[in-house]
DNA sequence: AAGCGCGAAGTGTGATCACAGCAGGCGGTC
DNA sequence: GACCGCCTGCTGTGATCACACTTCGCGCTT
């Protein structure tokens, strides 16, 4: 089982990736002319091959299954999840553009590295939008917000005492999300998203390296602020949080991106340039 | 002459199309098996192809050559542009990513619309991030820009004295951004792009229709601040310009985009649908 | 003449092919 | 034994093909 679709058994918010697995076994090419597509038992619907690839993608740099720095190659990547180049390539593109993945000088695809300058920008435009979309959120927050918030955070009490990193990692996300999409906003959402994306494999990484302890003392005081629905409140309970892990991580790390930045963090990753004795 | 070439033609930021408009002819499909790429003449770099595309149809939607809500179509752009659906397909993809552009219910592709609730939105997220740009880019300001963006306003007066509205658009743009690009940041400025491509055709529309005079007072308070080296303040001309801007556009198109909410801008687009008779 | 169904053209998506460029191991040469 | 060039395999990009689906215009039926 290699790390993506272990990535996808071990998350809960990818429940069907039975269509790509049936595909699975067909990377034999098929003969032209009868191009009848792989796996017809699986019914598609437009553009969905895609969007569990997108899925999948996010899984993976969210839970570190990419080092910051590796080269991830198109034809690879398909064959890992038994598509086609094709889907693969729409996805990568996107998150090229999104700033999630870079072109290296070569013009293969690698994952972004983090310098200490990068992160802080990311952290303070974070803390302006993430900001803004909880002052939204707290503007329409119901007791049923409130009361999910409650349940996620009671949920991620029971994973840091269980030392559960992936759990953590996920019901923190899940926190942050359902407060951000309870904004009401079309675009903020997104942007904080892909602004995630983008932090993800490099705070996996550093995470996990000298096990940090995590509380949910910052989400406690968010919670506290949309039941007062104080909205200046939430938004600066949210700024504390995220100001705050990040100065942690900044400090925790030091060593770590900074020998990403010089490449010695991607020396660790196996060349999949794995020659073939000349027959 | 197409609206897209026009578009190219009047704008100065695009020297060279004429690996595109070499290629123009060559229209009629290559036959199978001597897949020779058309137009050897021009040489082209690593995804040089869709670079081109990507800021043709930047300055298309900027320019107000595609309605709100016009739906584009892969091939039939591929075919202005003289290419395959290839490049067109990666570029849409990641702007329906960005959500400049929206997949209809049917599957094709359109030029997002827009609502008072979005531009609001819109609105919001610029002031953040544009006035945090503009703050950055006062704190490392130098003679040398302030200079530049001396020069492109003088430029602006002469083109709004003209009443060259494209020149406007373009002037504008080149002003917000050779600030925002000294601010230094690496995400700032492609955030902020995305959201001035979501607004750009309902802004071209708004602008040309009533004849709205503008003026670049805004445009000098920036200066002026970032003379005395004041960064808060810097950033609160930026915000009150584009806050300003933005109430002057709601106030002035309020029956054009509601109106185009409800679909009658988009049914004024002919059908691009044309039946040729049966032989 | 009005309504209805067939079918051709058009749509995006996925798959495959072709090609230029690059990386690095192997074999030959000095 | 060290160095250099070839040569294979892999890279992303562009082009073409195939297919499911939608959309109307035309022709047929009532």
């Amino acid at each position: 089982m290699d790390a993506l679709t272990r990535a996808v058994r071990e998350s809960t918010d990818f429940p069907s990736i039975s269509a790509l697995r049936a595909v699975k076994g067909a990377s034999a090419p098929v003969r032209r002319g009868s191009r009848t597509r792989p796996g017809t038992d699986a019914v598609r619907q437009r553009g969905e091959l895609q969007l569990q690839v997108a899925r999948l993608l996010r899984v993976a740099l969210m839970t570190g299954q990419f080092v910051p720095g590796q080269t991830l190659s198109l034809r690879q990547l398909a064959a890992k999840l038994g598509t086609s180049p094709m889907p693969v390539r729409g996805v990568l593109g996107q998150m090229i553009a999104s700033g999630v993945l870079e072109t290296q000088p070569n013009g293969s695809v690698a994952v972004a590295r983090m310098t200490e300058a990068r992160f802080t920008e990311l952290t303070r435009v974070r803390k302006a939008l993430e900001g803004m979309a909880a002052e939204m959120a707290c503007r329409n927050a119901t007791p049923k917000l409130i009361s999910e918030l409650e349940k996620i955070n009671a949920r991620l009490y029971r994973s840091i005492a269980s030392r559960d990193i992936l759990a953590c990692l996920r019901l923190n996300q899940a926190f942050h999300f359902t407060l951000y999409s309870a904004s009401a906003s079309e675009i903020l959402p997104n942007l904080i998203e892909a602004l995630w994306l983008r932090a993800g494999p490099f705070m996996y990484f550093s995470l996990t390296a000298p096990a940090t302890p995590w509380n949910a003392a910052g989400h406690q005081a968010v919670i506290d602020c949309l039941r007062k629905g104080n909205a200046r409140a939430t938004r600066l309970a949210i700024e504390r949080e995220i100001v705050g892990s990040a100065t942690l991580l900044l400090k925790r790390s030091d060593a770590f991106y900074t020998a990403s930045g010089t490449g010695a963090a991607a020396a660790e990753v196996p060349s999949s340039r794995k020659r073939v004795p000349r027959r």
